[in-house]
DNA sequence: TGAGTAAGATAGTAATTAATTACTATCTTA
DNA sequence: TAAGATAGTAATTAATTACTATCTTACTCA
């Protein structure tokens, strides 16, 4: 019936943050986003966030590591329990494409947090991500190359490496739109040219 | 037989800015490029930028159009005088390969501007380079369709958007592994993974 | 050779930033 | 109902930022 309470727990608050700052990602360079910018969506004061986090990296961490958690999940889920390895290879693009058009700030942030400094934990979660991701996608044409879904010959790490940077055309194609909705209506077909190679 | 001038002329002056500026982007956020860093890197002092940019934004201009100036020189040549449109496709995606790879600061910058404000003058230029290359890889694919090279119901702009998503996959590759050479190492497999698809 | 000019040095400013502090309001529980 | 814990506020701090005004040096050419 409302927030009765104003002030929220510290796990909500925690989770609200990490939204605030992806909503805000969604039309603004990452790197451009202030305390007090995140605060205001908020409708908090500044230094409430440091309450929180201990530092503004560390607040960047937590929404690394969601980001990472939901992506993982949800392209998880959506390739599991499929026989054929290029229908998990699709359902997980499409998956993807999803979470990025739901949440645009992701990809942004992404993109953002690999041009930190190789030490930077957020940065470190971003790598991680990547690797866990590319791995799960070697084994899916691994799978279909001894199926015969996809061509012998075909180098598992340069279809893997493929597949992140389609998405990241179509992510800069709508950038450069301005159009958030963009990804969706060429998803397929960019999908569509990408399995052709992959298959033969 | 060295630098006898210490002065160097506004045009000498602003062309090494550029550099100076692709230089430090090639291992830093470019984001978090100062006029300050800049200037050291230059041996200079950083009022002393001011002299030759009006303002942050301007310098930004001035790399953006060197590197627009460069990219579509470069794979244009690469690309003419070839009779068949895949083979001059190849030659541009190598040239661009070569080029980025010889400036890797390039494509972090090209990204990040094309973060800013929709307004911001080096956003536009950032613009109008990827309308003009794509416009020009549409070509190329249309003749290639005409031709019999390409698959007849290939969509041109879905294919232009994947060359530069391919490029842009193995930039974010290069990024993680923090290897600039890596890039050309696996560009030939990939661009081969490409062209199968739109090929067939 | 020396006067004029262009490039650079020096020494600032005003604004913005992440982070910290002392304090207050609200909830929980014994 | 008193006491401690928790969440948030308001104001401030030190550092960093892009940018500027003024002075000095180095190059050019009559």
């Amino acid at each position: 019936m409302g927030p009765r309470n104003k002030n929220l727990s510290a796990d909500e608050r925690r989770q609200v943050t990490v939204q605030a700052v992806l909503g805000i990602a969604a039309d603004q360079d990452p790197g451009d986003i202030t305390t007090a910018a995140i605060a205001e969506r908020m409708q908090v004061t500044q230094g409430a966030l440091f309450r929180h986090f201990p530092s503004k990296d560390a607040l960047w961490g937590a929404v690394m590591d969601w980001v990472a958690g939901q992506l993982l999940a949800r392209t998880e889920r959506a390739g599991a329990g499929l026989e054929s390895p290029l229908a998990s290879v699709r359902a997980m693009f499409m998956a993807h494409i999803e979470f990025v058009s739901e949440h645009p700030g992701v990809p942004r942030m992404l993109f953002g947090v690999l041009q930190k400094p190789p030490a930077s934990p957020s940065r470190q979660m971003a790598q991680r991500l990547l690797e866990k991701y590319t791995e799960r996608l070697c084994v899916l044409f691994e799978r279909a190359k001894a199926r015969g879904e996809a061509s012998p010959d075909l180098d598992a790490r340069i279809a893997a490496l493929m597949f992140i940077g389609s998405i990241q055309g179509l992510v800069m194609q709508s950038m450069m739109l301005g159009d958030h909705r963009h990804i969706r209506r060429c998803a397929d077909e960019v999908l569509d040219l990408y399995l052709r190679g992959v298959r033969a």
